[in-house]
DNA sequence: TTTCTGATTTTACATCGTGTCAATTGACAT
DNA sequence: ATGTCAATTGACACGATGTAAAATCAGAAA
């Protein structure tokens, strides 16, 4: 059948760039790299993806499958108390990052309209997650009185950042678990009352 | 006098540059477009430096010398308590960072050795304000125990860096003002022991 | 088997930005 | 007037992205 010949290269590909983004240590990723990882010209390539920023952002997606990345995030909602839920939500968000920074620095790093806005979705959707949980802590009357919601979201989205992550882990190399434990430290001493 | 001439030509053209990527929202900033800028052609720009990189790097020396930035750096080692030494060199660093951004930008968005070299060195030095602003603290008695000065001086390190300013400022559209206090209330948080 | 079709390849070319080179102009000092 | 040095002009190489058209190749259908 040929839309599953399709569906195959088409997942060749993605794994290709896939396995290539999350080698490629601060070097860009060409798309002729890519092709030749799949084992398919740079012109097989554009049969199937538009543009490098095109495939970039469909490698994200595939990621995501991968992983079921949403239902992990959405998961946390289901947390109990305030405080659970941000512990939950914070563990699934540094869960994830380190398996999407490989694509999400090539994103990143390009300067093209398309490319930043995919970014910049994602981006939006975090910080909801954010602020759903520092309500959630509001609502069970556990947020320190100093912030308000917005502002504590702007806080912990920006604690959460990807570019976080990679200066600790990257640049000051620490493990994930130390990340993980002093982020999770970090965002309760900032917006859990009394603790 | 010739070497005045020279000198002449060379400020120019930093400062073309450097007016470029300041007003450059997200775009990347061409060579073609400093040297218009600049009034000069893009060869004789190659005539001063030798590559898009070293041009980069020259600005931001050029935007140090023009803020006299490790004057003022160095001012807040002067301070007499570790909390004082802790929030004047936050407050020197939180007011370099709008001055240096375009470059950094510019500089941190290149995947090109020199320039993440050049980067990662000014990152170095900034780790070691941050340490002896910790280590200050700690000589006081007044670090939270439950961080080590190193990972204290990490964690300050990444609270202050210029991404996250970009994070609140650009993206969440924070004041300077209101990120600047924030940053001070958090690391008071964080690292001062009893506040 | 032949034919049709759709996936893939080959080849060629356009564009854009960086970087190199050599010949030339123009101003100024001696 | 001559030599020097800053700057310009024009041409070109290179690497990466992206476009386009013709040629192949394999499998399904006749």
């Amino acid at each position: 059948m040929m839309s599953n010949q399709v569906a195959q290269t088409r997942i060749r590909i993605l794994k290709a760039a896939l396995k290539k983004l999350e080698v490629a240590d601060g070097n860009t990723v060409r798309i002729s790299d890519v092709a030749k990882e799949a084992g398919v010209t740079r012109q097989t390539l554009y049969l199937y993806f538009r543009s490098r920023t095109e495939l970039l952002i469909a490698v994200t997606h595939y990621v995501d499958e991968l992983n079921s990345s949403d239902a992990r995030l959405a998961a946390s909602r289901a947390a109990p108390t305030g405080t659970a839920r941000l512990e939950a939500f914070i563990a699934a968000w540094t869960d994830y990052i380190p398996e999407i920074y490989g694509v999400a620095r090539a994103l990143m790093a390009m300067n093209e309209e398309d490319a930043n806005a995919a970014w910049q979705l994602r981006m939006q959707d975090m910080w909801e997650g954010c602020e759903a949980a520092i309500k959630a802590l509001k609502a069970d009357r556990q947020l320190n009185p100093d912030y308000s919601v917005k502002d504590a979201s702007d806080l912990l989205w920006t604690l959460l950042s990807v570019r976080n992550w990679e200066h600790l882990r990257i640049d000051r190399e620490w493990s994930q678990r130390k990340y993980a434990q002093h982020i999770q430290d970090v965002a309760r001493r900032l917006f859990v009352m009394g603790r």
